[in-house]
DNA sequence: GCCGGTATTGACCAAGCGGTTAATACATGA
DNA sequence: TCATGTATTAACCGCTTGGTCAATACCGGC
């Protein structure tokens, strides 16, 4: 009754597809072991022999679904703005707008974070994979402050990198639940304009009309 | 073998009541409707006599989280604040103050949050409530801009709105999944820099001193 | 070619789930 | 006081779940 083998990586990697494609489309109390198994066309059985309880499988899985969304790429076009708040403001435009655009990778991560306020492992590895996003953002923060002191007084850098976290997390979120009447661009103008009002001018031009053919 | 009767309404309240807490306290999916009978000490099929499936359960659940949870009251103090942007900043700084001391309240929130991405009653519910709140900051927002119109450049009263909520998620999330290496004095003391930076010295001093004793 | 280790399967289990229902004890009005 | 209606209970049903396990077919080494 067998089937075919496979190695002990690819199956685990076999499994892990399977559940995240689970788990992404029908949320995650739907990720059952059977689940998983009929998506990878294996028994629940083989599920279980590679994974040997269903927490590793969510723990795993957890893993993957934090790797990939809360990765933080910067790209060089950014980095040649001169100006550090323009920096700043563009990566926070950069992320609203890519975890905007996958909604199911963010729902799935915030009922993982609900998970985590009970599941201490859970919490742990989200918490964590958050602290290491924000140090990301901390960063260019830090940056922003030097040359604008003024602007941003009696504020930390990571003060400044968990409010540039919230505004992405809210825009994600908003964006997730309902997208049509969510108007991303409103969100992002205002953003900008609560963070980003500054006073040179050439510079100022640039991302607006970055945001206006992105919208 | 039945037990002493009650008027309809006094259980539906008293069996509200257990789901509340079971869902509270335990997460939304271990909202049984056996976990709910046994916390109100009924049988489960009581339950299910009075909420005919378990989804009115739930659903009559959310209603009374999303009443409890976003009824945005207003103390006449902020009021009375002369400036309209500190009145902003205030009832921002009251907002985050008051959901990231009930983390399990907001976590149980953000389970139905989530739970919308597939629910469409639950989408509903959430959305409605979620811009009513929304509405009531746009008020305030509204003040703002017209009172700095320079200060926030391209920015729709909607928009602010938006931003002002999303920082209190955002803070209300950060304190829930780990409310004592979050700093929420300084979270605040961050927003209030990047939303409430204006040039009158009095008014600020105000706010500042609340926040410190507070925190 | 075959042989041993093991990846794989399907049958099985106990527990818990939502939901139904007949029996029953409680309240209430006559 | 008694009859009637119903809120309440407990037993029951079918189903799904996570997890175990013996049987088995596949595969690499010889």
């Amino acid at each position: 009754m067998p089937g075919q083998k496979a190695s002990e990586e690819t199956r685990r990697e076999q499994i892990l597809a399977a559940a995240h494609a689970v788990a992404s489309r029908n949320g995650i109390d739907a990720l059952t072991v059977r689940a998983v198994a009929a998506r990878a066309k294996l028994s629940h059985g083989l599920v279980l022999f590679h994974f040997r309880r269903k927490d590793e499988l969510v723990t795993a899985l957890l893993d993957r679904v934090l790797a990939t969304t809360f990765m933080l790429t910067i790209s060089e076009d950014v980095l040649r703005l001169p100006n550090a708040l323009d920096r700043f403001v563009a990566v926070i435009r950069q992320e609203m707008d890519r975890l905007s655009q996958e909604p199911r990778r963010m729902r799935l991560f915030f009922e993982y974070w609900a998970l985590g306020s009970r599941h201490s492992r859970v919490r742990t590895k989200v918490s964590t994979a958050l602290e290491q996003y924000r140090a990301a953002f901390r960063t260019f923060a830090e940056e922003v402050l030097q040359t604008h002191p003024a602007r941003f007084t009696g504020v930390t850098a990571e003060g400044l990198a968990a409010i540039a976290v919230s505004l992405i997390n809210g825009c994600a979120v908003q964006a997730m639940i309902d997208p049509e009447r969510f108007d991303i661009a409103e969100y992002r103008a205002a953003a900008h304009g609560v963070m980003g009002h500054h006073e040179t001018r050439a510079v100022r031009r640039g991302p607006r009309v970055a945001a206006a053919t992105l919208a």
